[in-house]
DNA sequence: ACGTTGAATGTTAACGCTCACAATTTCTGT
DNA sequence: ACAGAAATTGTGAGCGTTAACATTCAACGT
């Protein structure tokens, strides 16, 4: 025996063995495969019989090799546990599934410049056609708006950077509908726990928070700071429950907002009857709470979504015609957790 | 000008170029990239500066389509938006990234039969090497179980499928200790809100808690059926908060936990006091629940990772040295949810 | 000094697909 | 019935990399 081996192989079908197998030359199972026009019907017929007797299965190295077409998208991801994350995640898979692309993953432990570059480019080296990057802290928009890249980027998260396209939620805005909404219920001023400083989202609804207090001539107390957890959310809670005159707290998140109402409880401090507190993010849980919580719903998802969107508008080159910044709004949900001031 | 167009043009560098600018051939290039011996340490230095210079990136399409292997790994998730599903996404993208490895996700919204033999082919047109599949439904192992498929898969969840290769958490060992704990304080019984049928996770805590109950001559009470969601735990927290002698529930999970404190605060029913409630998961929230949960915690992180090992050991080829299904026991964690009886 | 070895490098041929173009067939209209 | 157009099919040449083999070159022992 030779070689080349006679007979039984058992190796991959190949285009030519469809080919062979349906008596036309391999560019035609390809005009089959790829939908081109000018295919007679029976013609198609026999090599898609070919093709399902065969079980043969394009190989799309191949074909991402000639086509520098990858059919991925790469994902930066932060804290993939997170609800948010999570979310945006599941979100920009669905849309990247039914556009027709596969989806890389890469979650990191840190948002430095340096990771999100490495991450980036592990991805480009992948050949992937474009990125989302989940960037919700100062330091990674930054990073990625200083990323040199060969392919589109697109951010997802908070801020008002211009220099990339990105999704973003009204945090600002969001922040400023529950401390309004407080004050409005005769709150004489409303305490802040923020997250973490050197995130964006956690800037933002400050911002929004504080702007709300000083346009209505509300005194603007000092803010407690966590780490989105409700660890953190219990912890300010301690010390916001041994403040007297506390009526009104508005949490970066829902998850801190639990810790608060666990610390809140614990120090016999009745909710809302003596402390109206809201949250951030509406995740499924916080209408569970005891009692449920106000809160402010995003859709993580719909961001996903948009992001995703805006991401394939920059690959089908039509780069300019989109606005390259999507703002997406959160809404206020109203629930037991607030409540008028009562004079004790 | 004809169509080979001259001079500057800006396409990537490929091999060659830093072949040509290095003075030596592609191979020598090749061999410096995959770290091959017999390269004298200064071609390979003026090979290296070459790379540098032109900023020359290896095409993983082309070095896929001749080595067959495409450096990554399928996984096929569901409701990855929850805690679990999450997390043990995070676990097994971290183990595949640092063992060389891309992640191609994929999640499900039906885990029928066809919807995972969908994803499964997709992702193995795609090129996987392996595919993890996150299967925590009957239907899902059972597919898992008969799917052809010419890549390696293995599934995470539950159940004592020999068919796959899984890793599996000890659902049944878990919950029986929670049931177990509740008696031991002199519980008469223990009430169940269980997950949906379906699910084999469900399953499992079901028949632990069951046989614990009827291993120590205990009556067995009808179980409450919810969804694994807040809503459906608080549902069958109404009903619980009805009947009078009910002194000690285990929930299948702890969103149904969070849902059902909610109820039985609602009803007057005080925890741990009157009715003690076990939870299962230990997401990061259950410790700032109302009262702090008694839970039954696993990793899902170390389950991701663990899968991944899995697989990465079916890929080595040494498929039948390894043991085939790793089972990972879970611990409960005591906390204020859980009090011995209290005759009233 | 010289064949022999092994290290270092080069050459050629795939890998499986799509693209550009050539060749062939099948329709048109008159 | 026949030129010309249109539809249909085939051919050959890459895409950028690695694998297999061929070649060159320095070092060694006798």
């Amino acid at each position: 025996m030779g070689t080349e081996s006679a007979g039984t192989e058992q190796r991959q079908p190949v285009m030519a063995d469809v080919a062979k197998l349906a008596g036309v030359s391999h560019q035609t199972v390809s005009r089959v495969l790829n939908g081109a026009p000018h295919v007679r019907p029976d013609t198609r017929e026999r090599v898609l019989a070919a093709i399902r007797e065969l079980d043969y299965r394009p190989n799309s190295a191949a074909r991402a090799l000639v086509t520098r077409r990858s059919q991925t998208l790469g994902v930066v991801s932060f804290e993939s546990t997170l609800y948010g994350p999570a979310s945006m995640l599941d979100g920009i898979e669905q849309a990247a599934r039914s556009a027709g692309y596969f989806v890389s993953v890469t979650s990191l432990r840190s948002l430095d410049g340096r990771s999100v570059q490495e991450a980036v480019d592990r991805l480009r080296d992948r050949g992937v056609e474009g990125v989302v990057v989940i960037a919700p802290q100062t330091s990674a928009v930054s990073a990625v708006a200083r990323l040199s890249s060969s392919v589109p980027v697109v951010a997802v998260g908070s801020g008002n950077q211009t220099q990339v396209p990105m999704v973003s939620v009204g945090n600002r805005f969001g922040a400023g509908q529950a401390t309004g909404h407080l004050l409005d219920l005769g709150h004489r001023t409303v305490h802040h726990v923020a997250g973490p400083a050197n995130w964006l989202e956690s800037q933002d609804r400050e911002e929004g928070w504080r702007s709300t207090l000083q346009a209505a001539g509300a005194p603007v107390p000092e803010v407690e700071r966590g780490d989105w957890s409700a660890r953190s959310g219990y912890q300010a809670g301690l010390r916001i429950a041994g403040l007297p005159d506390v009526t009104a707290v508005f949490c970066a998140n829902d998850h801190m907002a639990l810790g608060l109402l666990r610390a809140l409880n614990e120090g016999g401090r009745a909710v809302p009857e003596e402390i109206s507190v809201v949250g951030f993010d509406d995740i499924p849980e916080a209408a569970y709470f005891i009692p449920p919580l106000t809160t402010v719903r995003q859709d993580f998802g719909e961001l996903g979504r948009r992001a995703l969107e805006l991401l394939l508008g920059e690959l089908e080159g039509d780069a300019r015609s989109a606005p390259s910044h999507v703002r997406i709004q959160p809404e206020l949900v109203l629930r037991r957790s607030v409540g008028p001031v009562v004079r004790r």
